[in-house]
DNA sequence: ATAAAATAGTTGACCCGTCAAATAAAAAGT
DNA sequence: ACTTTTTATTTGACGGGTCAACTATTTTAT
């Protein structure tokens, strides 16, 4: 077998790749679907309001808190610390995110959204509203609810180590 | 409100963070546990045989396929061409991938896994299969059975873009 | 009062993944 | 034969994300 006589045939000497072991695996799974949410919805918002996907949810993060400090956004939604105040950073420069030192505890800084953010916010929410409605309205409210049952027993999972 | 008398409180300002609109989203969720997934993976490998978990796709790619070529390999397993190439590149420089070079079409190389590479290969399908097994044990065989219903559902509406 | 430990936030190094050239070889069209 | 187009693979640039180290400040413990 796998002789080669002149323009070699090619993958077809294997598993067909839809039988592949990868395509069984969750993981791998939940990887491509999350990818290409990913891709879509960072040209979402790029197109409508110029923002990256981890940029909106800090605005998001912050929309939602009123007030905050980085230190929270990172214990409370799990968020890198370096990614946070790289994003805060840049938002700080374009005027979205106020940030107000502490009067007493000079390491802390206090976030909100500017008034050009909260416009921003605003605007966003819906769109991102509706892209969410969207990539549901084939989905049933019992998939739905499954879905985020699996992906709860997931993440629990993924937090151990034994296995 | 929002006044600070002394040490402020904060993050008490605005909405809990778990009623928070993102975590609504199932993009959001999707997100968040694949890169907790991911990253227990990717531990897992590096642990047990020393291959990113980018590696690790890609060997049992070619693994699975008996014989390919890298062009085959991004069409049909959907991987981006310059990452195959330079995953392939060290895979061969460590000597577990083997690379033979088209007699008569020079521009492709025909990959296949080496002794070595099969060793590997037969030693790391039972680690991965495990932990697939492991992340399903809590799950039902309908739970799984949707889930994979919603991420087609979800994958076929990332690829539009009419929301 | 002072040394040690905890906390807030920033920065640098590094990998993964995407995209767009660049290169090289083959196939197709004329 | 010769130009154009397609295909295979490599390379470079860049953003996102993680991790660890570092700085600055505050809190705790002695």
């Amino acid at each position: 077998m796998q002789d080669a006589k002149k323009p070699v045939p090619e993958t077809d000497a294997g598993l067909a790749f839809g039988d592949l072991p990868l395509h069984q695996y969750l993981t791998y799974r939940l990887s491509r679907v999350q990818a290409k949410l990913n891709a879509q919805g960072s040209k979402m918002l790029r197109d409508s309001v110029g923002l990256t996907l981890s940029q909106w949810r800090v605005v998001a993060l912050v929309g939602a808190a009123g007030t905050t400090r980085l230190s929270a956004l990172a214990r409370e939604a799990a968020l890198d610390k370096g990614l946070l105040s790289r994003n805060l950073k840049t938002l700080i420069e374009d005027g979205i995110v106020h940030s107000e030192p502490d009067e007493f505890d000079h390491r802390v800084q206090h976030l909100s959204l500017s008034t050009k953010g909260l416009s921003l916010f605003d605007r966003t929410l819906p769109v991102t509203r509706r892209r969410q409605d969207w990539l549901r309205k084939d989905l049933s409210e019992d998939e739905i609810r499954v879905f985020r049952t699996v992906l709860d027993k997931l993440e629990i999972a993924s937090e151990r180590q034994e296995f």
